[in-house]
DNA sequence: CATCTTTTTTAGAATAATTCTTGATATTAA
DNA sequence: TTAATATCAAGAATTATTCTAAAAAAGATG
């Protein structure tokens, strides 16, 4: 039973240790964290989540995990502004909505390709290997809140 | 004699007092600035820009200036991940490119017209009012650099 | 012009997120 | 077991930014 966990756990533990890093409970959990609520959660959120299993754990700790995470390429780090970093256990290339209304985050698939693709005028020269695309705007539950 | 500077000082003003700011020399300085050199500069860049021309202005006062700048709509916020937030005065719709090596900013035209055009693959219901493009790699400087 | 009102500036304190430091603890290797 | 290394944890430190409160400047009014 729990399968999925397990597997999950499998991918951690070998992604880990291709970084030449160890399998520890606390990564553990804070990648379980991550995976289970996927809402773009703050350190300091996933921290107070990650306390109801482990509650000995320091915020310290889930800022070294959430890095490691982020190193081995588990993990992404997502910004607004200058906001708190917020973590996504997507791995898919998306984009983010952020609805200024609730705050709420929603992953938004990108059309798959180069950034080029995107239809961006690029200058000659520019070498790319990073794209990010941040929306802003009011969500579908917002919106339909507001009609009413 | 330096009519640019006039009429970029005529224009600081009207904007200004449609948003029922006064002029002062302070942000006359400060958006001089930006529009002298646009080369995205933080507030803390600005600030010792300013100060050579103005050695009395304090740091609070420049966050201040340049935060009024920005709700008047003269001035646009740029960040990239955490990092100090840098003001631009390309009022343009367009995006940004990082060079990770030289740590330049480049303006990115856009294409024009809605967020969707970008070929976004948007779920029914959002509604965007902001879009926002960060691209990160090499500039053609360094990678002009490092052919040689 | 003198006075009153409002806005702006300024210096320094406060804040918030994150990183750093250092010693304790756990894990692996020998 | 012992040694070596990696990780964790608690709190201090850092950094960018905002807040606060008082002084200065600008504009309006009589």
């Amino acid at each position: 039973m729990n399968g999925i966990k397990n597997q999950r756990q499998a991918v951690l533990d070998r992604t880990l240790s291709r970084s030449g890093l160890r399998m520890t409970r606390q990564r553990q959990t804070v990648y379980d964290t991550l995976m289970d609520q996927r809402d773009h959660p703050t350190a300091d959120e996933v921290f107070s989540r990650v306390k109801r299993t482990m509650p000995t754990i320091s915020l310290a700790t889930v800022y070294n995990c959430l890095e490691k995470l982020v190193d081995c390429g588990l993990v992404r780090q997502v910004n607004r502004d200058r906001e708190s970093t917020r973590y996504c256990a997507n791995l898919k290339e998306h984009g983010h909505f952020y609805c200024r209304q609730c705050g709420s985050v929603h992953d938004i698939d990108l059309p798959s390709g180069q950034p080029a693709d995107l239809g961006l005028a690029l200058p000659e020269g520019f070498r790319v290997d990073q794209l990010d695309v941040n929306l802003r705007g009011v969500c579908p539950e917002c919106g339909a809140k507001q009609q009413s």
